[in-house]
DNA sequence: CGCTGGAGCCAG
DNA sequence: CATCGCTGGCTCCAGCG
């Protein structure tokens, strides 16, 4: 590093940690595909169109989402003319691979360019990965990281085909292979020192659009531009003659499609002594207003109704899952498309390869900002300095032994000299991106299966192999292949593949390649072979092998060994039954079938039928820090907001729940109010209740209803709840027939101006999430009104019943009060009906796990009355219609028949005389929660016909009536003689 | 025996 | 200032009829 360089680092005073914070929010490749999908942070640039449009085009916008919405694009997908191929089984070998390595598909104007690639892979036997592996065998210290960037350098043309490389796969995987309008053509452009947003955010928007990018101002010349944040004296002095822009010049200039005059973002002022930046208009590099958001952010709590954005928008485990989800959604999109994949079938050899960026966030957060040194410095990524996790350490900084997950505190212990970088979200997903997309463009693999954001599976059968000779060389050629496109295409992320003929063994193949390195082992194929290469392995590098496992494992099988064990000592030590027996049926075998190399049935599942595996079964949201609640009123506002977070995803998904779970988690009761790390959770015990609907819902007030009762059942006390998560089980897809049929509010108007078109009422809530969001805030702006989701509105005007259940539901709200007993008296208990023993044994068991905080064995029983079979002894004598009826669900199911069909005419007066004598007998016994459950069943029925049928209904009214003048009072009477001797607290 | 709800585990 | 401890899927187990 030169000393201007040295200088310039030293005179910025500028915490790492800021760098990056706001810098997703203007890039233009926020836009594609997967991304928009979920809650990706505000979109200034949405943002910004939206409020340029009239009151008239805006909502005509809206209204544009009442048609289908539009395919989304995928990752996996380009534009060439063999696009076919892609997922297609072994359309292009190998052969033609080699012809085609030389990266020809990059650029056809410079193919005499002799291209790394070709080095690494001409050597029949060169085990060794030229040329990034090469000069550094293993770790970090020796990878002589700057001979590549030389490489670079020192070729211009081989700069612009990576730049033309890369535009082409950006174009490809973010903007459907079109190019970008050329806003910076004829632009040389250098940038210089530490910028926001970062140097390789910007690299990519100038390359993208049209620009030509410099690394080094080596000839400086050449250059049109420089674009800096910030100057110090000297180079003040040493660019006086060039145009220093501010990086905004570039995004303002993207946003508005052309390029604009450089002189309005200049960094250096000719009047200007003291050097002071010239702030632009809209928003200064840094200054005011990003601290302004800063603060307001910060000051989100839980109560806040922005904070999950918040809290999600920066937290790694939330994008972590989101992205996997999406992958998966992205997956069986492509999949469904192209119906000529064929999962692996059980006789069928493969090539599994497992591929997988080395410490993906650290590296890329290194990438991003030159002041990292990536291959001599310690370096992690952490929001913080204390208690703050690893989400992700360099291995320099895991060779003092830090590790992921660590906090920075403990990780500064083993390396004082750690530096913490800030997380780069968007640009992880950039990066992802590209590798998917290199690998679809290889058209090497029958299958490509994403595993998250950083890794994936590939799969390809041997019998495709050009011949059958040679599978592990092909196989080794073509990770190197991959290695260095990725490479290339991410400015230097460096992925490891590990290539096997199973699941198992690709993974451990992996382990062994990292990092930065491939290890193929289809050459191993003999048994004893595997063994050895598979023994040296510690057990937890098995899939689904972790702490808990292998503490059972050494606990019962090693108990003198002082390390974990490696798969060749369990191999020895254990058999089929012994392992069946120490961690269960199924674990055993799977772990037994791992130790020989071979998966099991269900890891296999993702190669046989990987539709069903990636298919979603579930939803769920799950909030464990910051949670700090005084009322349970605003417990239920949270509730609220989660389920709406919810409610509004299986919409968007077009699918129903019938089941949903609530799990809290509970302060323990020795642990300290405020726990070691700032708004943490601490220690804690966790309960988790389930409940089910007669029939599937995605309507927000059934939801949110059921989840506040069942924390009340739960009995936390407001200020102990840590943690709080909200699971919708179960899904299905939605009948499409329904929903698409007129509404009751159809003639909703906008009020004012009445030359705005009316607005569609189902188009809003069709709309994208994304854009939902910033259409919802922008309406607000200019007072218009938006109409209540379709679901929602049947709640509040439609049906009174959903009122009522409402004001029924929170009727349990204050009734919690009394202390239970701290011991059950047994007499006492003998002497109460079956039912409610169990529910005050279930109450029971709550205060003494919370009392012992035991963490394990301690399982809460009879937690569920809502689904247990009905016991239906008394009542089969009177209700015909039961008899048969074992099951909760198949009463419910009646029960909606029922309804069905006679809505238009109303229920017969004998039926409903024999529907309150069940009702009365669920009652006797109990069972209000069965009878809570059917009321509810028919509420949520009586509202989906409402949606379809006239208010003036006569059918409609009288079941209505039924179920509010008699069927409530009924449950509500019961339900306050109950709620007194089953002493909840709050 | 098969089913269910709750808890636990694991991965990234 | 801290700091952002998610989420989906499988398995195990006890209890029920």
């Amino acid at each position: 590093m030169d000393q201007d360089a040295l200088a310039e680092l030293l005179s910025d005073t500028t915490e790492p940690s800021d760098v990056g914070q706001s810098q997703q929010l203007d890039s233009p490749l926020h836009s594609y595909s997967f991304v928009t999908t979920q809650n990706a942070p505000g979109c200034t640039q949405q943002q910004r169109l939206l409020s340029s449009l009239n009151d008239h085009s805006l909502v005509n916008l809206v209204n544009s989402y009442e048609a289908p919405q539009p395919a989304k694009r995928s990752l996996l997908e380009h534009e060439s003319d063999d696009d076919e191929q892609n997922w297609d089984s072994n359309i292009s070998h190998l052969s033609s691979h080699q012809n085609n390595v030389n990266f020809d598909v990059i650029d056809d104007e410079s193919p005499t360019v002799a291209s790394p690639s070709i080095v690494a892979t001409s050597g029949e036997n060169s085990d060794d990965d030229q040329p990034i592996t090469d000069a550094h065998p293993r770790v970090a210290s020796n990878i002589n990281f700057g001979d590549y960037g030389q490489y670079f350098s020192d070729k211009k043309v081989l700069q612009q085909d990576r730049d033309q490389y890369m535009k082409k796969l950006y174009q490809n995987a973010l903007n459907d292979g079109k190019p970008f309008p050329p806003v910076f053509k004829d632009c040389i452009i250098y940038i210089n020192g530490r910028t926001d947003p970062d140097r390789l955010q910007l690299h990519q928007k100038i390359i993208l659009y049209g620009g030509q990018f410099m690394h080094f101002l080596s000839g400086k010349t050449s250059v049109t531009h420089i674009i800096a944040s910030n100057l110090t004296a000297k180079k003040r002095v040493e660019f006086q003659k060039y145009k220093v822009v501010t990086p905004q010049w570039v995004t303002d200039s993207i946003a508005a499609n052309k390029r604009l005059p450089w002189q309005d973002f200049a960094l250096i002022t000719g009047d200007d002594d003291q050097g002071k930046l010239k702030l632009t208009k809209a928003k200064p590099p840094k200054g005011e207003p990003n601290v302004e958001d800063k603060n307001s952010e910060n000051t989100l709590d839980c109560n806040h109704p922005d904070f999950l954005r918040s809290f999600f928008a920066k937290s790694r485990l939330h994008h972590l899952s989101t992205w996997k989800a999406d992958l998966r959604a992205l997956f069986c999109e492509r999949y469904l498309e192209h119906s000529n994949i064929q999962g692996i079938t059980e006789n069928e050899s493969v090539a599994i390869f497992h591929i997988d960026f080395d410490c993906f966030f650290a590296t890329v957060s290194a990438l991003s900002d030159p002041r990292y040194r990536l291959y001599e410095d310690p370096l992690a990524v952490a929001h913080g300095n204390n208690s703050s996790e690893i989400a992700s350490c360099n291995y320099v900084a895991r060779s003092f032994g830090v590790k992921n997950g660590m906090w920075v505190r403990s990780a500064r212990r083993l390396c004082p000299k750690l530096v913490c970088m800030p997380y780069n979200f968007e640009q992880y997903e950039v990066n992802s991106k590209l590798l998917y997309q290199i690998l679809a463009e290889t058209h090497f693999f029958d299958m490509i299966l994403p595993v998250s954001i950083d890794e994936a599976i590939c799969v390809k059968r041997v019998s495709t192999f050009t011949g059958f000779h040679d599978v592990q060389g092909q196989c080794e050629m073509v990770t190197q292949t991959i290695r260095q496109q990725v490479f290339d295409a991410t400015n230097g992320c460096t992925v490891s593949i590990g290539c096997g003929p199973s699941l198992v063994s690709a993974r451990l193949a992996l382990k062994d390649a990292k990092p930065n390195g491939k290890r193929v082992i289809m050459n191993l194929t003999n048994e004893t072979e595997l063994d050895n290469f598979q023994a040296k392995f510690p057990l937890n590098d098995l899939p689904g092998v972790g702490f808990s496992i292998v503490h059972k494992i050494r606990q019962q099988l090693f108990p003198d060994a002082s390390t974990t064990p490696t798969i060749g000592d369990l191999k020895a030590k254990s058999t089929l039954k012994s392992l069946t027996s120490i961690l269960g049926t199924k674990t055993g075998r799977k772990i037994h079938l791992f130790l020989s190399a071979k998966d099991d049935e269900e890891n296999s599942r993702i190669l046989r039928n990987p539709l069903d595996f990636f298919a979603r079964k579930s939803i769920s949201v799950d909030i464990n820090y910051a949670i700090r609640f005084d009322s349970i009123h605003d417990i239920d506002d949270f509730i609220d907001r989660v389920c709406e977070h919810l409610t509004s995803k299986i919409h968007d998904l077009g699918m129903v729940t019938p089941q949903v779970t609530l799990k809290i988690m509970r302060r323990c009761e020795h642990a300290p109010i405020e726990p070691a790390k700032y708004l943490g959770s601490g220690e804690c015990d966790t309960f988790s209740k389930s409940s089910r609907f007669g029939i599937p819902t995605d309507e927000i007030g059934l939801i949110a209803t059921e989840i506040k009762s069942s924390f009340r059942m739960l009995a936390c006390p407001p200020k102990d709840l840590r943690g709080l998560a909200v699971q919708l089980n179960k899904l299905e897809m939605k009948a499409t027939r329904n929903y698409q049929k007129k509404l009751p509010f159809g003639d909703a108007i906008l009020t004012g101006d009445s030359n705005i078109p009316v607005l569609k009422p189902n188009a809003f809530h069709s709309m994208p999430r994304i854009l939902k969001e910033d259409v919802r805030s922008e309406f607000t702006k200019r007072h218009l009104q938006i109409p209540p989701s379709p679901t929602r509105n049947l709640t509040v005007s439609v049906s009174p019943v959903k009122e009522y259940w409402d004001r029924f539901g929170k009727s349990t709200k204050d009734s919690f009060k009394q202390e239970l007993p701290s011991t059950l008296d047994e007499d006492f208990m003998r002497n109460l009906p079956p039912e409610l023993q169990r529910e005050i044994k279930r109450d029971h068991a709550i205060v003494k796990k919370t009392r012992n905080s035991v963490r394990k064995g301690n399982v809460i029983k009879d937690y569920g009355t809502t689904n247990s079979p009905l016991s239906l002894r008394s009542t089969l004598e009177e209700i015909e219609q039961f008899q048969s009826l074992e099951r909760p669900r198949d009463i419910y199911h009646l029960i909606g028949t029922w309804i069905d069909q006679t809505i238009t005419v109303g229920p017969h007066a004998d039926d409903l005389d024999l529907f309150d004598r069940y009702l009365d007998k669920l009652v006797l016994k109990r069972k209000t929660n069965r009878a809570l459950q059917i009321a509810r069943t028919m509420s949520c029925r009586l509202e989906y016909h409402a949606a379809f049928t006239s208010s003036e209904s006569k059918g409609r009214q009288e079941w209505e009536e039924y179920l509010l003048r008699r069927m409530i009072p009924k449950l509500n009477s019961s339900c306050s003689f109950r709620t007194p001797q089953v002493q909840f607290e709050i």
